[in-house]
DNA sequence: ATATAAACGAGACGGTACGTCCCGTCTTTCG
DNA sequence: CGAAAGACGGGACGTACCGTCTCGTTTATAT
């Protein structure tokens, strides 16, 4: 920490530090004063960086920013013990708790507005999304190995119906979001909503 | 004397000519090349308005881009009989057909990016999203009245479990959307997936 | 019979009240904030006033300044008692006086922004520069009378040698201006800057 | 070589095209349509160059005008033969010539609107107006030298009495100028106004 | 008395220009 | 050479005023 301060050093090489650098004075406007404040002069400035320098590396602010939040980790996909349904509650908690912060906020909407076929976009959604979703994935698996869940189901849906409702209302911001949603909804997604000791008024319809 | 009458300001009164060309021109803007390419002065242009008429009425691109989203309606809430299931998939398949064109994405975006807290940003999602999502708030009610919906389930949750992951895949588009997402989700809702008899005394649904 | 009739056009007659304002406000944001600052939204606004009420008066700011310029008197025009060259020098004190002050300054330059064709810029021209000009030509002819000039010389052209170096001091700056100003140039222009008991024609050597 | 080691700043240097190129545009601006419609934005537009350019190297439109109006030289400051006073005579002529001219009313405007303290104001009076003063004094040094002047006279105020008038004329516009009022301004300056072969001050105090 | 007509304050209108910020590119110098 | 510094042409920002145009409200004649 102390060594920080004299980046200076009189020297050539800085390739690798600068990039870094880039991305942590990225990282850190993000954080104190969000994503529309991010400018590539204001990150070339705080990096002490110059703007060609980026440019070398990313083709525009946006995709800085899907740099600069794919850093860190976004999650360590927490997995206790207990049955299938208490261990994808602690899941989507811990999604919870990583989403409803600042980070998560602007993850969302970088996602939303990113150009959905780039290379680095696909990147971006791979590692901070659907990456804890393909843990989710496995979740899932071993619950039907357990026999805790029909293996007619279509997992994609259940996985969408776990993780949609939470960015939606982080999105919408509707309703307020707390961890006791990932309880609501796993119990909801196992159960269905039908009346207990009913089939449906009508035949499942199972041609669409 | 009796001048009670005027509530009116003084002044000339503000042009509603000039605000809806700008309303179109954002719109036509947005539909042609996307909410990237909005800005003021085009905007300004197209209408044949000048800057602060288009400053006197939003405070930036932003809310101008949420209040012409606004001017047409979002849906038309289809919903033809049938069961409530039934109704209420017919109603998640125009949500999906309205959000998963090139405006909806749009849509999708502002709402994402907007200033939560803002008068417009509250209008704006109340009704694009939420006035949509209080029509299928009343199929549920409806459901429950007939027996079909099980009284204690937690309605909010189980609406965020409709709307949740249409809007999880368009944002994050890991998968395609289409209109028999709705069919599925409902069903998937409506059951659980949990094994049959588990949770009930219904025979097992016919697989696919 | 004979009742003044038709000449008094119908409607309500124009605020005399709101005039004055409207030139008060003018001559206080000039001394003030200067020449500059003089808009028509401001005086306006200080006014009290609408700006049609200005723009009825005023073509443009700068006649508005001229008009507030001219509100007020620029010079008693002292003249003393003493012989013609006192009473000349006393006049001149006067003026030097009178301009070298903000307010003379932005009169100079109001002055010299002037459309020069206007008649309102002729009527400011006469009332603040030339009426105390003619002031002075007074002085000349008087001194003529009294034999303590040549009737042969160009008044006009006299005059400007003496109010000239004023306004040329005032704008350009090179020199400061008091009033001993005053004395110098009366007696030089009396007495010429020839080498005393000399008058003219003695060529000398015309080496370069 | 003298090749100037670290006096030298880092990036890239000012493009001296582009305010070469600002400068033309500027004088053609003002040569063809006024002092009043110079505006940055024009001048951008006109010399192929973006505004922040502009704001580079100059703070305001005021400071441009100053620039471009000191590209070019103002006067040769003619000086043929003669006798002093001719060498004079000839001089005042060329400055004559050289201020009557819509370029001559747009130094003198954009003299008299100056922020007169500023360093570019300061070198814009100097090298429009008192180069050619210099010149001037040079002249009536000469003369004192040759035995036609009045070694004891005031070499300033005697300047300003020549300068004065020609700058007051324009300014005010109560007369046309012409190359005439060189010679008249100079035999009045030399000689006085005072009746042939007196020097005293005995006014015979006629009537007021 | 009652119209009628003009001027009033207020303030929105289509515009022009301002001076700033940032874009993405380029040019130069230095380590 | 690579990387800093920083100027470049350009585009948009949000603001200040311009001079014009409604508005609804006085205030005077002219009917």
């Amino acid at each position: 920490m102390a060594k920080e301060k004299s980046t200076r050093k009189a020297g050539r090489p800085r390739s690798q530090a600068a990039q870094q650098a880039v991305l942590d004075a990225a990282n850190k406007i993000m954080l104190t004063e969000g994503l529309g404040r991010l400018s590539i002069e204001r990150v070339a400035a705080e990096a002490g960086v110059g703007k060609p320098t980026i440019y070398r590396n990313w083709a525009n602010a946006h995709e800085l920013a899907m740099a600069a939040l794919m850093q860190e980790p976004v999650d360590p996909f927490r997995s206790p013990g207990g049955s299938a349904k208490q261990r994808l509650q602690a899941h989507l908690k811990s999604v919870l708790k990583t989403f409803s912060t600042s980070r998560g906020r602007q993850i969302t909407l970088t996602l939303a507005s990113a150009e959905q076929e780039s290379e680095l976009a696909k990147a971006f959604r791979n590692q901070v999304i659907l990456q804890s979703r393909a843990f989710g994935h496995k979740l899932i698996e071993q619950a039907i190995a357990e026999g805790a869940v029909n293996p007619a189901v279509d997992i994609e849906a259940a996985l969408d119906a776990l993780y949609g409702p939470i960015f939606f209302r982080l999105l919408v911001g509707h309703l307020q979001v707390d961890e006791s949603l990932a309880g609501t909804l796993v119990d909801m997604l196992f159960s269905g909503i039908e009346p207990s000791g009913k089939h449906s008024d009508s035949p499942p319809p199972t041609e669409q």
